[in-house]
DNA sequence: AGGTTACGTCAACACCGTTGACACAAGGAT
DNA sequence: ATCCTTGTGTCAACGGTGTTGACGTAACCT
């Protein structure tokens, strides 16, 4: 499922593009990083890559099967770096929310990739890496070994599926996004107190539901497994 | 923002297309839904639902001012199927997590659409009564306003996060999902304790990760606003 | 020096969303 | 009953997309 299984991990004949590049699938997973970050998901193309890289578009296929698997790649690059400098502080469930933040933000930087990097199992060195961290922290707080697996399975899906959501936002135009929140506080500012009591209720603080939910989804998940740890310890 | 400003709501000439069907804005997101439900959401597209509705794609935009605002349009249609037929148990923590599930399982039912619903405002009656029902539950519970809407929010967003995950999954095809899962065996099944001690121990338990964490996800926020709500109320 | 072949290039295919021009029939007005 | 306006379905077209197969050439191995 890799792509050293379509491809020869190594290769021999090093060609140079027309325009003096030399290409490589390290160097094509680079371009799209740069690509993504400079133009916005959205405007990712395989031909703007072939562009970007002074190739034609279809030299991508010697490297990668599709996009999907080239984008598979960019994901486990994505945890590689969203673990950099990782280090546990000794309270594992501090680390845990942390873990689950840094995946998040590394995956809300690329939405289109956030998606595959759970969906698909790259079974790559990062992948492991960050999964044997994050389940090492759950035993180390006394978990049983199953337990532990579901619990980070929960963190970390949770953390993701905030970052494809709020993916979303990130891809309106300024002016949209703007104009929505706008329309928002007209829609639910002023809403009958005897059909909708509670929002009317709460309606001074609805604007709190502008922002991404994902740090009180973290700290919730994370106190509740504190919770249940501590009454195991007992 | 709805698209009764971009188009009379009623509508007077009423021209039967070449095959004799007579459009209108709910038919065509029937046929959306439809489309979407038989072929899966990647095959929805302008030039397939005007097939399936026996009329020109462009007819369309007669109705919707692009793709977005049908999906848009589609996305109310799904908050409100999937409220249908709820009332509160009494148990208000319990009734939350139904709330979740509900919105996760008609997200996942149409992923396409499972990113609008929260990144766009509809605005629409559906959506504002979801939101008054589950604000009010936590209202109930004894929060105060502003932690009522920050719970809300997490809890939401949370099952649509997991929705938009999932749907990635339902995406690939069975044959491909399968060698995945395969793979997902080979690669975490028999990794060295030396370097991977926490992934070997809890390797027999890995199967866990295969299937969707939203339960456990969602069990795991209310417990923590149960345990949240009888603290408060000591 | 020669042969193999990996790999960059090119052209083409079948799609996609969206738009502008156009024709025509529905409905209101007379 | 007739005319006019106009809403709306249709058509053709544009510029984009991912992907593929044929092709030639340059890079490596012997």
């Amino acid at each position: 499922m890799t792509e050293s299984e379509r491809v020869p991990a190594e290769r021999k004949r090093r060609r140079p593009t027309s325009s003096g590049v030399v290409l490589s699938a390290d160097l094509i997973v680079d371009a799209a990083c740069e690509l993504i970050d400079a133009q916005g998901a959205q405007a990712f193309t395989v031909r703007k890559l072939g562009a970007a890289l002074g190739a034609d578009p279809s030299a991508v296929y010697r490297y990668f099967r599709n996009t999907e698997d080239l984008l598979l790649a960019l994901a486990d690059r994505l945890i590689g770096e969203s673990m950099a400098g990782f280090g546990p502080s000794g309270d594992w469930a501090a680390d845990l929310r942390e873990l689950g933040m840094r995946a998040y933000r590394s995956a809300l930087r690329h939405p289109q990739i956030a998606v595959f990097s759970t969906v698909r199992v790259t079974g790559r060195p990062h992948e492991q890496r960050a999964v044997d961290t994050g389940v090492g922290l759950l035993l180390q707080a006394g978990f049983d070994e199953a337990t532990a697996v579901r619990h980070y399975h929960a963190l970390v899906d949770t953390a993701l599926g905030h970052a494809a959501l709020d993916a979303g936002v990130l891809r309106l135009a300024p002016a949209q996004r703007a104009a929505d929140e706008q329309a928002w506080q007209a829609q639910y500012g002023s809403l009958p107190a005897d059909e909708y009591p509670s929002l009317h209720r709460v309606r001074e603080h609805l604007p709190l539901m502008a922002g991404s939910a994902v740090e009180r989804a973290l700290d919730l998940l994370v106190a509740a497994m504190r919770r249940e740890a501590a009454e195991r310890g007992e």
